[in-house]
DNA sequence: ATAGATTGCGTACGGCATACGCGAATGGAG
DNA sequence: CTCCATTCGCGTATGCCGTACGCAATCTAT
């Protein structure tokens, strides 16, 4: 899972993002476009993670060869790229009122998009070259603290403040949720107690267990997961509120 | 890079963890230690990052057969955990002073963590069996909230936020540096600039360009990257200050 | 000396990304 | 109509990966 590297030729990745490849008229017509290549993928991390997404599962649900794909893609990186700008691309941006109001649509459409899309958790953010999706999706975002008295720089940090808020809190909830789901729960612990009191000494580690305790009895209520993500987002956009009454 | 099952046994996980797989006395006496097993990978993640650490390496650089480590760790997975917990267990966690001071000092610990194991980025937070570095760690940040009215659970949320925005910022602070690195820097914008101008409609994505560009140039500098680290650091802690300070 | 337990590890399997090169399809030039 | 440059599809092959399996070596207790 080579998620970094970028060995290849930016340009023809930024070409690939921006849909400027069309085909010449010369030589054989293509029976695979990219969009098709970037949608199979998609479907394939949606449903079984990024891990279980490999070229030849992409290949084998177009039914082509799996080498065909290096037509029209360089590389699995690059892949990644286009998923990625992809998806920023499919959420509707339409954010209204308030500063605080809109940021706090931003964050709830940001959630959305990483429940819909789990493996982004893990490949955002995406660093340049970047194509329509993620930078149609930026300028979006920062019309919401457009004109409230940040300087350029500031809304770019306060935006990134509130997104790896998101994203974070996403990865939480959405381990939250697959620790409940997986199988009795209760029946986990109960295997597990036994051991834990021989190995852990609770003394020593008294308050983590009293607060680790209480978390996690409060985080197996969906109402709490819930209550914790608004908890933190309302924690971040207090901090922000400092910033922005200051001006 | 599957770091996310663990479909091994839960109870062989934590014994390691908690180092409670003694040698039994009887049989041909260990050559390896588990301890030897999570150094070495631990030292090759630090220099090659996750995506280059093999079996096969770990293997290699103890003089050892690539089938010995499984005598020690069940498998890839459950070595990340130990390697999590280890570096978890490694920092010094003195904090002092007002909560505030403290969480600003778990802030830094923080950072320094993930600065010296970049590879923990993108391993945290690690769900249970946890061992006695993780939650040493926890106890001892717990500690920096502890007394100041907060209910238990949002003595961990306050906590969980704060270093998912550590996470986070330095993700971002370790890739701006590692894009300020890859060479001239100058010329990689200068080579994609005529192909941006070209594909990119500056008028549509007019506020992006400008607060973009303001942002890379800032940031350019190793003194805006660390100011962008305080500054979100600042806005957490504002955010929670609202929180202490109603109760 | 022997039995039983434990470790070291060579071999092998199935999966991965992808380099390379050939044959097939296509449109333009003569 | 013929050729040729161009582009696409993809079979084959290479070198990685994690790890299942089973045997040989080494140890203690008897």
């Amino acid at each position: 899972m080579a998620a970094s590297a970028e060995p290849g030729d930016p340009v023809r990745t930024l070409e690939l993002l921006w849909d400027a490849r069309p085909h010449s008229g010369l030589g054989r017509r293509p029976e695979l476009t990219l969009d098709q290549v970037v949608a199979a993928a998609i479907e394939i991390a949606d449903a079984d993670g990024l891990d279980n997404l490999s070229m030849r599962r992409v290949a084998e649900r177009l039914g082509a060869g799996t080498m065909s794909l290096y037509r029209h893609v360089p590389g699995k990186s690059e892949l990644f790229d286009l998923m990625v700008d992809r998806v920023s691309a499919e959420v509707s941006y339409r954010y209204e009122g308030g500063w605080r109001d809109q940021l706090e649509q931003v964050a709830r459409a940001n959630r959305a998009m990483f429940e819909r899309h789990p493996w982004l958790l893990t490949l955002f953010p995406r660093r340049p070259p970047q194509g329509p999706g993620v930078i149609g999706k930026y300028d979006a975002e920062l019309r919401a603290v457009e004109g409230i008295g940040l300087t350029d720089v500031e809304m770019d940090s306060v935006l990134t403040l509130l997104l790896e808020y998101v994203r974070g809190a996403t990865a939480n909830l959405i381990e939250w949720r697959r620790l409940g789901a997986t199988q009795s729960d209760e029946q986990w612990w109960a295997t597990l107690a036994p051991h834990l009191d021989r190995l852990l000494d609770r003394d020593r580690y008294r308050l983590a267990v009293r607060v680790g305790t209480a978390a996690t009895t409060a985080y197996r209520g969906v109402r709490d997961t819930e209550h914790a993500f608004e908890f933190g987002l309302h924690r971040v956009l207090d901090g922000i509120e400092g910033l922005v009454a200051g001006r």
